[in-house]
DNA sequence: AATTAGCGCAACCGCCATTGC
DNA sequence: GGCAATGGCGGTTGCGCTAAT
């Protein structure tokens, strides 16, 4: 036996939502909250399946929602973001506050991927970077195993969204690089950041991933992180990954791998990620790794 | 003015992961 | 551990609007 639909189809209102519908479903969870999706519009008195209540209120609905008018700061992180991630627009979305993963896809589909594809001055796309790799290798079954997966020359791509433990960045950034500023070392890139590592289980780890989840962001994401003085994509080029079984990959991409639970790491922009204090295996710089998205 | 083509976007669909029993 | 329910995601579709012919 087939799993059984989300909702019966039959009677239900499909297609636009109308403005009353709009008021029923906004009210209904603002007092009860969301969730329960299923039950949701039989409660509600809506004849709707629970997922286009979900969506509708998700996309369209929920408060803080910005519409439109997509900045060209926001549109330069998409881009990056997308080179780094893929087609993993919940993700890419989660880094744009007010922006939904169907905004930012429609976006892409509609603009970016356009200029990309007709090679507009100004918009490029890492060499076999994310966006490509992934289309490579979709109906390979690793993909379903959530298993990382490399292209020759290419950026790594974990295929699913995974959860990991909590990335903090703590107060001492400011404090390290106003130190750097005042001794006129020229590298604003330093960034002290304590990475939790995530439980032994887990092994698929990714420190940029994890960073990219956990990244809590303010006002002032967007123009510092559009200011910051990161390496070329090309940079990834050439690099060996240690992997956790200690097996040396031809894989030319660096990549971060614990080799087992431990609490907390330091880790600098631009300084080299071995820690001997911690339980890392030796990988490339911390730029060269992940960060080249940026 | 009528028709057609292109575009943007909301919504739907199917698959997969997670959760709960 | 197995199964069903539920939630979430990415790909795709189709409608409505607008510009071009």
């Amino acid at each position: 036996m087939g799993r059984s639909p989300c909702c019966s189809k039959e009677g239900l209102n499909k297609g636009a939502w109308t403005a009353m519908e709009d008021k029923i479903l906004t009210e209904y969870i603002n007092i009860h909250g969301e969730g329960k999706w299923r039950h949701l519009p039989k409660r509600a008195g809506l004849k709707r399946c629970g997922k286009s209540c979900r969506l509708r209120w998700l996309n369209y609905l929920r408060p803080g929602i910005k519409r439109g008018n997509i900045t060209n700061d926001e549109e330069e992180l998409i881009i990056r973001l997308h080179n780094l991630l893929g087609n993993r627009w919940s993700l890419i979305a989660g880094r744009l506050p007010g922006r939904t993963d169907n905004e930012i896809k429609n976006y892409w589909n509609t603009n970016i991927g356009r200029k990309l594809q007709n090679g507009t001055p100004g918009y490029s796309i890492t060499e076999g970077g994310a966006r490509s790799t992934l289309n490579t290798v979709q109906d390979d079954q690793n993909v379903k195993n959530q298993e990382w997966h490399y292209d020759k020359g290419s950026c790594l791509v974990q295929t699913k969204a995974t959860r990991w433990s909590k990335v903090t960045v703590s107060d001492e950034i400011s404090q390290h690089n106003d130190e750097d500023n005042k001794s006129n070392v020229g590298d604003h890139n330093k960034m002290k950041a304590f990475l939790v590592s995530p439980p032994s289980s887990e092994s698929n780890y990714d420190p940029v991933l994890n960073f990219m989840e956990n990244l809590e962001m303010d006002g002032n994401f967007f123009s510092e992180l559009l200011k910051m003085d990161l390496p070329e994509s090309s940079s990834c080029q050439g690099n060996k990954i240690v992997e956790d079984n200690d097996n040396p990959s031809s894989v030319d991409k660096g990549y971060l791998s614990p080799k087992s639970s431990c609490e907390t790491t330091h880790f600098h922009w631009g300084d080299s990620l071995y820690d001997p204090n911690f339980d890392f295996l030796p990988v490339t710089t911390f730029t060269e790794t992940g960060f080249d998205w940026l």
